[in-house]
DNA sequence: TGTACATCAGTGAACGCGCGTTCACTGATGTAC
DNA sequence: TGTACATCAGTGAACGCGCGTTCACTGATGTAC
């Protein structure tokens, strides 16, 4: 059966819109950017009414939620992957769980951001980054206290912690400028040049 | 002579519209915040009419790049400043810039979104932050130059560079949100967090 | 010094646009008896 | 098993809004003679 086919005999339900709708949103970040993220857009491509979102979100910003939910859940299985990865390698732990948050941020750039304007609204980080058990801040503070072992103060984890992450989304930002290429082909391209710049963060060195 | 009177006796030609234009997005910024400033909220602003702006600007987009070119100017100077401060006290010259830089975009958050807004439109660094004398940039490179001293290869001085732009970008980025705030207090405010995070950062930590 | 005229820098009304949201509605579904 | 009915999840038309931009215009300024 062709997607033609199963368009025209979409039912008048749908099953489940809200994860229909929030797939969309996303299709129109990759292609078209966070610009063009509006809920009569996001409604369009899913093929639905400019009233359907009603019945499942409040208002845009609600869906802009669960957007950026989904994105931080996917940035969270990114680094985990990589967490595993490193450890089995014996290399750093750190380094490799930095370069996939980064390269998590180029490959879908308009939804980094768009998880980030969402905590911004909010003054807040998002949905509580630093208290639930395996949210991707805990993941890399847990590795910095693996790094450091029991004798460093919990003070300087977090300091540590923070610190990173400042550098890791300073980095996923500013690494999409042109200006860059030239030192990204030096480097080998993008993973090397990422390497280059996280071996300059004091932070990012120590190893397992 | 009130205000009001110079209000009154305001002339049919401006004298200085495209200054008093910019300075208007300027308020507009600090008051509202970039969600509100678009031309027409600036012309309202100024006192003018919405069309007045095309005279001095080709589009909104040549106005936005004007208030940007005044925000990198104004970072550079209070980047300046505190470069001369910290040679003259002999403390550490990279983290006295990092601080001043992490403060100015705490002053003026608008406007540091604005600035980054604009180069990301054009997938390009501000008004080639690289390339001139006397760049915000420039002066960062020239500082870790100064600290390395001439055995310290050119590239690692690039890197070096770009990783503290990195880090200073993305903590300013991040101290904006709330959660911090029991940290900033553990510190004594806003710029001892920022220096206990600095510290964490390898290449803040040279002294002169 | 006075006057004609080109140019500059404003006005204000209007354009079309896409937006977020609301509304009365209707088709589909599930449940009680 | 059938039927009545409440509820759910859609439709599509309409609302008012502020936006960027254009237009014909006009008042002020400066310059040539």
């Amino acid at each position: 059966m062709s997607t033609a086919a199963v368009a025209d005999t979409r039912p008048y339900h749908h099953g489940d819109l809200r994860r229909a709708l929030v797939d969309a949103a996303i299709r129109i970040l990759e292609r078209e950017g966070p610009g063009a993220l509006s809920l009569r857009a996001v409604a369009r491509e899913a093929g639905v009414s400019p009233a359907a979102p009603y019945h499942h979100f409040k208002d845009k910003g609600e869906l802009l939620d669960a957007v950026a939910h989904v994105g931080w859940e996917a940035l969270g299985v990114a680094m985990t992957d990589a967490k595993a990865r490193s450890s089995a390698e014996m290399g750093s732990m750190l380094t490799e769980i930095g370069v996939s948050y980064v390269q998590f941020s180029q490959d879908h750039p308009a939804l980094y951001r768009v998880m980030y304007d969402c905590s911004r609204d909010k003054d807040m980080l998002p949905e509580g980054i630093q208290d639930k058990e395996d949210s991707a801040y805990c993941l890399v503070r847990g590795a910095f206290k693996q790094v450091a072992g029991d004798e460093v103060a919990d003070m300087d984890v977090e300091l540590a912690t923070i610190a990173a992450w400042c550098a890791g989304h300073g980095l996923a930002e500013m690494s999409m400028f042109k200006q860059f290429a030239p030192l990204k082909e030096a480097f080998g391209g993008e993973e090397g040049f990422l390497r280059a710049v996280l071996s300059h963060l004091g932070m990012f060195n120590r190893k397992t």
